[in-house]
This record gives structure tokens, C-alpha cells and sequence, in this order.
DNA sequence: TGCAAAATGGAACATATCTTCTATATTCGG
DNA sequence: CCGAATATAGAAGATATGTTCCATTTTGCA
């Protein structure tokens, strides 16, 4: 153990944490891990819930305090606290201040994004259809394979949804048009497509929707409107309506909804994979 | 003194100071002006501090705090501790129940992961540094040329970004890793690069941000703590921190972030030429 | 395998902090 | 101006919290 005396700043804490982390013991290094990843919560926190949330001994936790240079876990607790008083908390009058640091600026942007991002939310868990969403889910568990394709601003879902399919271990394709290629013959009867679009529709996402749902491949759409071109192509038609700001929508719902997908597709698998062993 | 239980919310309890602080002596008075003053020094001071800094005695200041129908200081404290500290429930576990219990409909899974966003949003707004915002604006819109890099869960905020800020006439590179090519000899000195990672850091985009910040780039990172491995790199740090289900990250706030990031950066470009021409 | 060093858990101890109580001061109405 | 009601200050008491210590377990090394 070194002699060096305490952080005296927040940053130099965290370097500190870094710096001697890994050759710390267990215990040690699970409060080290807790701190790094909630620094916010030792400012309003007793050693006994720390330490109760990092897992360890409230002993254990004072070790570590001590390992960092502080005389105890107050004194450690002094230097968050101090440092406490710009973050001021509450919701509602944060987002006011952003809000009034001028129209236009980066901060009130920011708010109005997130502001739109929650109304987004609101509104799909008010109206989407839960039938659609059991039938979609029940279409894409069935399938053998499922593929995904989304372009341009539909890209960022899509290619999520493929992060996590492939977490949960579902087979799956992503299409993407890297180099132009053509993969819509890869589709096949008893798969699956998901296709994402909206206004202005992408003509190659809805064509290779089309192709899917003609080679025998059941369609999951996730789009913005009734009126989608997907409509005519699809009865498991997931509508999201995004609260727009200016040409860009958050897509906090859209991925909202593609991760409760993919959950849902996954843990059915895994049921029926129990089911039939 | 009217008998009605303790507020609720700090918003309520901010109501009920405006409300009987008329009617209060002098010393009473006092202690109500202060805390509508500096609210964000409850949760992190005691008692003590607390009465010396609003010039009444400790009694005085638990007078002020039971006439608010607490039931005494500490209970005062803990509405503005909990309000601090992102207390949002494990959804890890939560989850892990829901599935294996098969009792979670799809519908249920889906409000579960849009009450995430909403709770990921509103911490966002609550913790983000408006001047951390400034100036990784103000870095990025001097930028040549803005390099994108993120992988896995990260990537499809990247693809995001580098739709939204084509729409935006701002010169972008994406690197994604098709091909594995490796293109980090791309950054040249006088570009940017915004980097996004999540616990556990992929290795590819840490690397890349080191080789842009030592090629003289400027480097944003967008991720989830400030212990993540980007902060060695960068100063422009932007930590978001969502509500998370093990492998499974909502983003909606993240998303949020770099939509405001995107618009604020092409506003500013804009304005720039137009001064220029 | 056995030993020594280090780490850990839990309880005992010390201290800081909150809370209450009462004598004194102040205010307000007649 | 006087008396009753209320407010206040300060200190004493109760409680929560931080801190230390030591027996036990685990780890690392020969």
C-alpha cells in the first residue's frame, strides 16, 4: 500500500481506482467496481448501504477507502459531497433550465429531444396493439430464420435488432446493401423478415419485404403509419408513432419495442426448445 | 399548523414551502427561504450546516421541518437523497423473473422496457453537463472530417449518427468493420472522432479513439461511466447511463444525445458558412 | 501438503448527528 | 403597560453511523 495522500478531486479518484484496481483483492475490487460505476451515489449514500450494494462487509468498504488514501469513507464521502452542488436533481426544473440556456442552443435541443423521446414512449405502450404484438412475436419464434432489413435512418434498428437476436442465439440476417448485393433470394419459406420503414418509405426495404412475404416468409413490419406501404404487404403491421423534432425522430420508442421483441422471440425459443428435449 | 402528511415528491414539498411561508416567524421564515433558495444542499448536508447556513439554530431548523409535516429532519433528507441517486429498480433480475415465470405477456415485457427509456431519459436530462455538451460541440464543428466508431450494441447509435449527420452536409466516416479493413490510418489531425462504448468496452473502439486522439484528432466519447475506459482519452466526455437488462440496453436516451449532438453540430456549421460567405 | 501471509466477516466501540426538552426571550392583544 | 401565548436558544439525551479490532477463512508459495 502507498503512503500518497487523498484524491482531492473526483477525476483524480477515478484515476486512482483505475490505476490500482487490478491488483486489489475480491472484496476490495468489488467496491472499486461499484464506484467507478455509481459515483453519484456516494454523495447521499451511509457505508452501510454502499457496501451493502457492492456486495461486501461495511469493514470491507472502509479498506477500500483507506486503500485510496482517505483516513475513512467519510473524508471520501466529503469530496462528493462537495462536488454535489451543481448536479441538482429534479427532472422537471432541470429540463426548464436546459430548456431556458437559449433557444437553439445545444442544451435546449437536447431537451426538447428528450422530451419528444418521452412522449414517444407514452404513446406506444398507449397504442400498440397487443394481439399484433403476440401474433408478430409468435410469427418470429416460429421462424427458421429471421431477417432484418431496415435502411437509412430505419438502419440504426435494424441492425440493433440483429446485436440482439444474435444475443439471445436466433438465427439470423441482416440486410444491409454493402456492396449492392442482391440477398433477397436468401429468403425462404418458413423464415421470417422484419422490415422497418418510414416516411418517406424506402422502396428497397418495402421491395424485399414483398419478395419475402412471396417466397412464403411471414412479414413483421415496423413502421410509422396505417397508410405504410407494408400495409397490403403484411397484417402483422407494428405502428410506432414517433413525436418528431424538426427532420429527425428520437427512435426511443422504435428501439423500446425491438428490444421487448426480441426478448419475447428469444424466451419463446427457449421454451420450446425445453419443451421438445 | 395544519395536521397533513409529509410531501411526497420534492416538487410538492417546494409547493408547500411557497405556501406556508408567509404565515411563518421570523426564524421559521428563515429556514423556508433557504431551502427554496438551495435545495440541492439538503440532501448532502446535515442538520447543523443546514441551520448555520440559513442563521437559525439546529431546533429552529427541525421546527421548520416537522411545521412541512415531516417528522423530522432525516425524513426531510431522505425525499431529496432518493429524488438523487437513480434508484431504478434491477431490471436485470426483474426480467430474469418475468421470463422464467412464462407469466410475462409480450405486452408486459414491452411496458417494462419503455418505463426503462423513460427512467433513462429523465436521468439524462438530470445529469449531463451543459458545458461537456458546449464544448464537444464546439470540437466537433471544427472538425474536417467527423470519424464515427462503434461496435455491437454501439453500432447501430453509430450508423445513427452517420445517417443523421449526412442529412446535415456534415463530412462523416463511419467505421464499422467490414472486412476488418483497418482504418484508423483515415484520422488525420484537425478531424474528430465521437466514440461510443458500453460496458464491457469493446477493445476495437478504445483503440480507435487512442489512435485518433495521438493522430491529433479531437475525440468525443459518448458512453456509460465516467470510469469507462475512453476517459483516459478524452476530456469530452459524455456519460450516459441507461437503464439496463444485462446484455440488453434500451438507448433511448443515448439515442436522444446523439440526435441534439447532430443538430446542435449542423446548426452551428450552418451558421458558420453563412458568416464566412 | 503444510505453512505463512493476506483477506475477510462480524461484532464491539467511538463518534457524529439528530431530536427533544425547558428556561428565557419575544410578540401580540387588551 | 401588563399578561398570556408563542417563539427561540442552548444544552442534554437518544439514535444512527462510522470506525476499529480480532478471530476465522482464504490465498499464495515452497
Amino acid at each position: 500500500m502507498d503512503a500518497r495522500s487523498a484524491p482531492a478531486s473526483i477525476e483524480e479518484l477515478l484515476d486512482r481506482i483505475l490505476e490500482v484496481s487490478d491488483g486489489l483483492p475480491k472484496r476490495l475490487k468489488q467496491c472499486a467496481d461499484y464506484v467507478a460505476a455509481n459515483p453519484d451515489r456516494v454523495a447521499v449514500s451511509t457505508v452501510a448501504e454502499m457496501s451493502e450494494a457492492a456486495g461486501v462487509q461495511p469493514s470491507a468498504f472502509m479498506r477500500f477507502c483507506q486503500v485510496l488514501g482517505f483516513s475513512g469513507f467519510s473524508q471520501m464521502q466529503r469530496l462528493f459531497r462537495d462536488s454535489y452542488a451543481q448536479n441538482w436533481p429534479d427532472y422537471a426544473t432541470r429540463l426548464e433550465k436546459l430548456r431556458e440556456s437559449g433557444a437553439g442552443s445545444p442544451s435546449a435541443l437536447l431537451a426538447e429531444f428528450v422530451e419528444a423521446g418521452r412522449l414517444s414512449l407514452e404513446n406506444l405502450a398507449k397504442t400498440l396493439d397487443p394481439r399484433t404484438l403476440d401474433a408478430a412475436i409468435k410469427a418470429l419464434s416460429e421462424a427458421n430464420m429471421v431477417h432484418i432489413v431496415g435502411m437509412r435512418r430505419a438502419f440504426s434498428v435494424a441492425s440493433y435488432l440483429a446485436y440482439a437476436f444474435e444475443k439471445m442465439n436466433v438465427p439470423t440476417m441482416l440486410h444491409d446493401s454493402v456492396g449492392k448485393l442482391d440477398s433477397r433470394h436468401a429468403i425462404r419459406a418458413g423464415d421470417a423478415v422484419i422490415a422497418i420503414t418510414f416516411a418517406p418509405y424506402s422502396p428497397e426495404t418495402v421491395a424485399l419485404a414483398e419478395a419475402g412475404a412471396r417466397a412464403g416468409a411471414r412479414v413483421v413490419a415496423i413502421t410509422d403509419a396505417l397508410a405504410s406501404p407494408l400495409r397490403p404487404v403484411t397484417p402483422l403491421l407494428l405502428t410506432v408513432s414517433e413525436a418528431d423534432f424538426g427532420d429527425f425522430r428520437s427512435l426511443s420508442a422504435t428501439l423500446s419495442l425491438a428490444v421487448a421483441l426480441v426478448v419475447a422471440v428469444g424466451t419463446a425459443n427457449r421454451a420450446r426448445k425445453n419443451g421438445i428435449s
